[in-house]
DNA sequence: AAGCATAATTGGTATAGACAACTATATTGT
DNA sequence: ACAATATAGTTGTCTATACCAATTATGCTT
């Protein structure tokens, strides 16, 4: 475990990574104590208050926690998830043996309302390509989806691109790299679209998962927007203990 | 907005609060942007790295973001959890610095239905200990949660053990070690019971979150269900690109 | 008018030191 | 033997300062 002070990583960021290594690799186990942020200042030649951006951090993400007058200790209990099957509907069905198909509603170019312009950070009534699929499963359908890009960004897209694979395509052809995503999961009740295409009764509950994608520069190409009838579908998470 | 440098309440906290409430009463409106760290330090006497702290914390709870060279300013607030790293409601709601408490509705004994029975691995009519508890945060129902625990595998448990750490009486008392676990979401209709312990109208969606937690050998010794409203709770999850 | 260099402003990293609040342990007084 | 007190060690708060890195504004040159 070693500081290196010209690098241009930043210390406390070089600390944060060595002690969640240790964490990870169990070198340090649960409810073990840390060194005191004035031994880790001495030992490797850094200011207390380094230490201490360091350690806050890992608190913040729940690998350590602390006691005033005590000391730092590794959490007893760190849940960390698998998103596998949480990000393509194709792959999680394949996973639970099921046969997956998708019917393509519609495929449009739309002027962004004020609610998706925000959501996509484009100009409202910029152009932004609409795509409605159907998601079955044994030829049920499953789910609803609407995927929104911003036709500025991504251009060039097509049907067929879209139904073999948009990833493959703003990698491979249009060379950006894709980032970090995030996804809201709520409960509401069907709208008319949904409880028609879902063929649905009035008043059922759906899941709706919102996902946004990024590049690596952090620009939002993509927001997708599926519902999921409640009745079929279960989102299912493996939490692992750290 | 007032600074007391004498208060026992720490200057950052009271600067932090001071902008939260800022915010929360909309005199700083999302995409507004804030005075500077050396603005700050100036004009209330005090050092810049106390105003970091302050402004650091509301970041990390998302009530602010900050750009290099161009300043700070309120993002979107949105009431969404987290569901990396879920561990408790009560630690949850105090990431968001939210007063959060809990309500004990019952604590029994009771005899396992036969799907009880199934998801707890435990003969039918077996004794379960069955704790439902309502999580409020500032007071507002925000979810039903019943635990359903094995009385045979988790012996002695008491409403002050609950109340606590069920997780440090296990680990630390009983000497069993917990492992991993799995998390099942879903989406339904409020039932009666719901209705009236969340205080919600009738027909209202709710998300269904049931835990399944094991011990290192794998038996099952906790089935935590919890009901949150639909309307106050969104669940985030990021997504980590590999 | 356009382009470019420079300065000013912003947040980001890092240091050194001080005192407070809290915990555990050792010491002392009775 | 026991209780009170001192002590050393821990994290928590706060200050003052310095320099770095990214962005924006300014003014100069062409």
């Amino acid at each position: 475990m070693m500081i290196d002070k010209n690098s241009p990583i930043p210390i406390y960021h070089q600390l944060e990574e060595s002690i969640k290594q240790l964490i990870e690799s169990n070198q340090l186990k649960p409810g073990d104590s840390l060194p005191s942020e004035r031994e880790y200042s001495e030992k490797y030649g850094i200011s207390r208050m380094t230490v201490r951006q360091a350690i806050i951090n890992l608190v913040n993400e729940r690998y350590l926690y602390r006691i005033k007058g005590k000391g730092t200790f590794v959490t007893e209990q760190k849940f960390e998830q698998n998103l596998q099957g949480l990000t393509s509907f194709t792959e999680d069905m394949k996973a639970r043996g099921m046969k997956a198909s998708s019917k393509l509603v519609s495929f449009e170019i739309i002027p962004a309302d004020i609610k998706l312009a925000n959501q996509l950070n484009v100009p409202e009534h910029g152009p932004v390509y609409e795509i409605k699929r159907i998601r079955l499963a044994e030829d049920i359908p499953m789910a609803l989806e609407r995927t929104y890009i911003s036709a500025n960004l991504v251009q060039g897209l097509t049907t067929e691109i879209v139904q073999d694979s948009l990833y493959k395509y703003i990698e491979g052809t249009l060379h950006m790299n894709i980032g970090s995503g995030t996804q809201v999961i709520e409960a509401s009740i069907a709208n008319k679209e949904e409880l028609k295409l879902l063929e649905i009764p009035e008043l059922s509950p759906v899941m709706i998962m919102q996902r946004t994608s990024r590049l690596e520069d952090n620009r939002i190409f993509e927001i997708v927007k599926s519902s999921y009838r409640a009745d079929r579908y279960k989102f299912m998470i493996d939490l692992k203990r750290g």
